[in-house]
DNA sequence: CTGTCAATATGGTAGGACCATTATATCATT
DNA sequence: AATGATATAATGGTCCTACCATATTGACAG
């Protein structure tokens, strides 16, 4: 058995040393790299192949590119954000469906309803209080991108309140593909949606487990059924 | 209200231009593209940003390039390895610790193996069984690397029982992290390994979901403990 | 028919030049 | 002294040209 001929590319060795730096904790959250140039002198490498190991690094969401005087490659939180466009993707490439997707949305909140049921304090339950109080005017006053950025306002609620953040990144994606599928079906929220969303406080603040699940499995599959209707183009399941 | 002024940048342009090509269906998965020097005459653009366009979509696991005569970007199916590097740039930015992992993990696994067990047929068990046989052998013959192969197999067989792609792009990432931490921390896997898959097994054909649960979360908190035992530093949780 | 070699197309790398943006320092004006 | 305009410098973004490494194809000699 021999072994495979490395081929490896001039930027993935730069991106991969710079993974490596901020898996051994060299490099964390808010520090910021040395300039393109200086980069490229240091690798040995030209500005092109470090611009390259960096554009990857940033549409991983793992860096972010700031002009000017004071700025350059800064390391970032991490907030998930990328993973969402990873999913878009595959929905893209026809591997996901929209029955999929709300099959494993409804799947993966029963899940953190479980979890957020057990571990939420008061603190989670005021935060979503507020944010359905929000939802409310935004409803009223039909505006709708902020009624869209408080929806997944509320699953991202719900998701910290387990206390892993897992859930949290693996929630924000997928609010945010179905907040495409909404925006483009033209499906509109009713002030139902606070409705059904306060009695959910209040199963979770009784902690009734069963109770929440229920309640918001039935409305994720309403929600479903009311995008379907809009657009029934997309009901069409992967081709495999 | 003033709209924000947009920055788009070239490269930022010409890849949404395919990723909507994708969406849109004029690019499917094994269509070939331009050559870089073609793109960059059809944008307008300099090779420059075209390359760093495709740089983003390769890196994405959208795209694949190949070298030589023949070569040029290739649309890919999307296997969701490129989620994988997403999660584990998380755990690197220390959001994830091992603790949270292995919860997401066995409620992840609960799920896909209840929907498995409704779904799976005759043909699912026989890759099942293959595996746990192809795995005896790599135990036996102490081939560490193909017994690790084999084992994010034999949880990815589980999760396309599910026939919702969305499980299998879930598993594969965790696999892989968790593949990781095996690794670094030594721990070697004896033949109840083994026997614990064919219990499983015996379990899923007799739709025993309940004891296929149970037996499966034993079984990832005994792995959890083992690599804690291993390495104790990983044991800290997320710095917040 | 077969193996060898040249031609060619493609992605990968390099280096230089210039533009747009941003922060800072400097200076003139009030 | 405070303010505002202006030069300066550093940085990312873009472009161009050239060349290298690789992989396919086709011609050619054996």
């Amino acid at each position: 058995m021999f072994k495979p001929v490395k081929n490896i590319r001039t930027f993935e060795a730069i991106s991969d040393q710079i993974r490596q730096q901020i898996e051994t904790g060299a490099l964390r959250p808010g520090d910021k790299l040395p300039s393109e140039r200086e980069l490229a002198t240091q690798f040995g490498a030209s500005r092109n192949a470090v611009r390259e190991a960096l554009r990857i690094l940033e549409s991983a969401g793992v860096l972010e590119l700031q002009k000017g005087a004071t700025g350059g490659a800064f390391i970032l939180e991490g907030d998930g954000s990328n993973i969402s466009q990873s999913i878009s993707d595959m929905m893209a490439l026809k591997r996901i469906s929209l029955r999929h997707l709300t099959e494993a949305r409804v799947e993966l909140m029963n899940v953190i309803l479980k979890l957020a049921c057990a571990n939420a304090d008061e603190t989670d339950f005021a935060l979503i209080e507020k944010n359905i109080e929000k939802t409310r005017v935004a409803i009223e006053n039909k505006e709708r991108d902020t009624q869209l950025e408080l929806n997944a306002e509320f699953y991202s609620i719900i998701a910290q309140a387990t206390r892993n953040p897992i859930y949290t990144l693996l929630v924000a994606p997928i609010s945010e593909v179905v907040r495409r599928f909404v925006k483009e079906a033209g499906v509109r929220a009713t002030i139902e949606v606070v409705h059904t969303r306060e009695e959910l406080l209040r199963l979770m603040r009784a902690r009734d487990t069963d109770g929440a699940i229920a309640l918001l499995t039935e409305y994720l599959e309403i929600t479903h059924q009311a995008i379907l209707r809009r657009s029934p183009s997309e009901a069409v399941p992967a081709t495999d």
